[in-house]
RNA sequence: GUGGAUAUAGCUCAGUUGGUUAGAGCGCCAGGUUGUGGCCCUGGAGGUCGUGGGUUCGAAUCCCAUUAUUCACCCCA
């Protein structure tokens, strides 16, 4: 026997079985983005690798040591896109968008691509449907953006999911709050995780989100963002508390949201998930007011977020939300003999066509075979055509729910069976 | 990249202190008389016990390595 091949670790076959659920959660993303006046965009899976550089940061993880990438027959070195937000900025550039009406409202569901080592929430090739927003500033951008979230989730019937938010202020006041965090850090150096040391030099923030018990507990008093945020932010941030305040949305401000990638401005926030393991995160997001003249364009504000739709799965799991299967048959039809076979397939295939679901035996089965695959694949009623039947154009309609026959005419099935 | 746990049939798992041709349940296929499902009964297919070494007269079982799965760190959706 040839040797087996094994699927790419972390990378998943989602069955049969698995589908309706993806459909299920798919359906209501498109649904969901599209009352809240997005558009969708499908980009290339892959990108000019220098895409990722600019776009997420050239220090981030991501970019430094989880893309997949890889050099083509023409020397050209590409990304498999390991997020979704700078494709979609590059597209809009390169297709001119930044000049249509704004604000311009645009989703994705898409498949993202990092090397990292798989655990529960997370794997290498992973699914997102994710909504970005360009040229609006105001906080009200902020509000829609969180609510268009909020509500897929709650459509979702995830419970015991909370709304993190925190800003992380702009290229004004940022400096000043890292300069002050590192102050306070350094004070404490000796105390901090060896990781954290470094993280000190390379990103600061990092340390707020630290989970060993020594840096969280430093973490608690160290400087806050919101504490050093200019004015300009500040009345940013306030405003959008005012507005969820005002449509009773529930959140908790957060200053240990930092987001790791390099492109957020101001407003941060999450949605956080209980009970699905360490990767609790199931939407992150935030404002990247600078992102698209750093990729070339004009000074557009932006802002948008992602979710991973396993740990979509995984929340749902967690709150017990339960997906129909596929539908069943309607009717399956049992032929009996060569002759009949031939009208059973032209009966089915003038079901089918009438929008109806119907099976026929397509393994030769005798008749007990067929009338118990009947019944393992659900289907309502049986018609049994045997050569009698042919001659006569009648046969036996049996409802497989109470196991009553009548006869009917054959050609005219369709309007004898209530599905 | 670091650490822990796991690896026997399609699935869930047994397999005694190492001892003949490795088992069960479920699932799958076929039968239980002539044209009728669910329950029941019978039979069948399906495993080089993750892979490669080693110890031994003898390894699913003990040792080493390796790979995969999984959970956590890291990072992030």
């Amino acid at each position: 026997m040839a040797q087996k091949i094994q699927k790419p670790r972390g990378t998943m076959d989602i069955l049969p079985e698995q589908s309706p659920l993806w459909q299920f959660i798919e359906n209501k993303a498109h649904n969901v983005a599209k009352r809240y006046g997005f558009s969708e965009i499908r980009t290339p899976t892959f990108e000019d690798i220098s895409l990722f550089k600019r776009g997420v940061g050239d220090v981030t993880d991501v970019v430094q040591k989880e893309m997949y990438t890889f050099t083509d027959r023409n020397g050209d070195t590409f990304a498999l896109r390991p997020e979704g937000t700078a494709s979609v900025v590059r597209a809009v550039l390169e297709n001119g968008k930044t000049s249509d009406t704004m604000p311009l409202k645009l989703y994705y569901l898409i498949n993202c691509f990092r090397y990292e080592k798989p655990q529960a929430g997370r794997s290498r090739e992973f699914f997102q449907f994710g909504i970005e927003m360009f040229g609006a500033a105001d906080p009200s951008a902020d509000f829609t953006v969180i609510t268009t979230a909020n509500s897929l989730i709650s459509e979702l019937g995830i419970k015991n999911v909370s709304l993190h938010i925190n800003s992380i202020g702009c290229p004004e006041c940022r400096p000043k709050y890292r300069a002050a965090l590192v102050d306070y850090f350094s004070a404490h150096k000796e105390e901090l995780c060896e990781t954290c040391r470094t993280r000190l030099e390379t990103n600061p923030l990092r340390v707020l989100d630290c989970k060993s018990p020594i840096c969280s507990a430093l973490a608690k008093d160290a400087p806050k963002t919101i504490d050093y945020l200019c004015d300009d932010c500040k009345t940013h941030m306030d405003d959008l508390k005012l507005y969820l305040d005002g449509a009773g949305i529930k959140y908790e401000i957060d200053t240990k949201i930092v987001r790791g990638l390099d492109y957020y401005t101001r407003t941060v926030f999450e949605f956080i998930a209980d009970g699905i393991g360490a990767q609790s995160t199931i939407c992150g997001g935030g404002r990247y007011d600078g992102l698209m003249s750093q990729l070339g364009g004009p000074a557009l504000p932006g802002i948008g977020f992602a979710m991973g739709i396993t740990r979509l799965i995984l929340a749902m799991e967690a709150s017990g939300v339960v997906i129909d299967g596929d539908e069943k048959p309607v009717i399956y039809i049992a032929p009996l003999g060569k002759n009949a076979v031939s009208k059973a397939l032209s009966v089915t295939e003038s079901l089918r066509k009438e929008n109806i679901k119907a099976e026929c035996d397509i393994m030769s089965r005798s008749l007990k075979a067929q009338m118990k695959y009947a019944d393992k694949i659900g289907a309502k009623y049986t018609l049994i055509i045997g050569d009698s039947e042919l001659e006569t154009g009648r046969a036996q309609l049996k409802c497989m729910v109470d196991s009553t026959q009548t006869e009917v005419e054959i050609d005219s099935v369709a309007k004898y069976i209530v599905s």
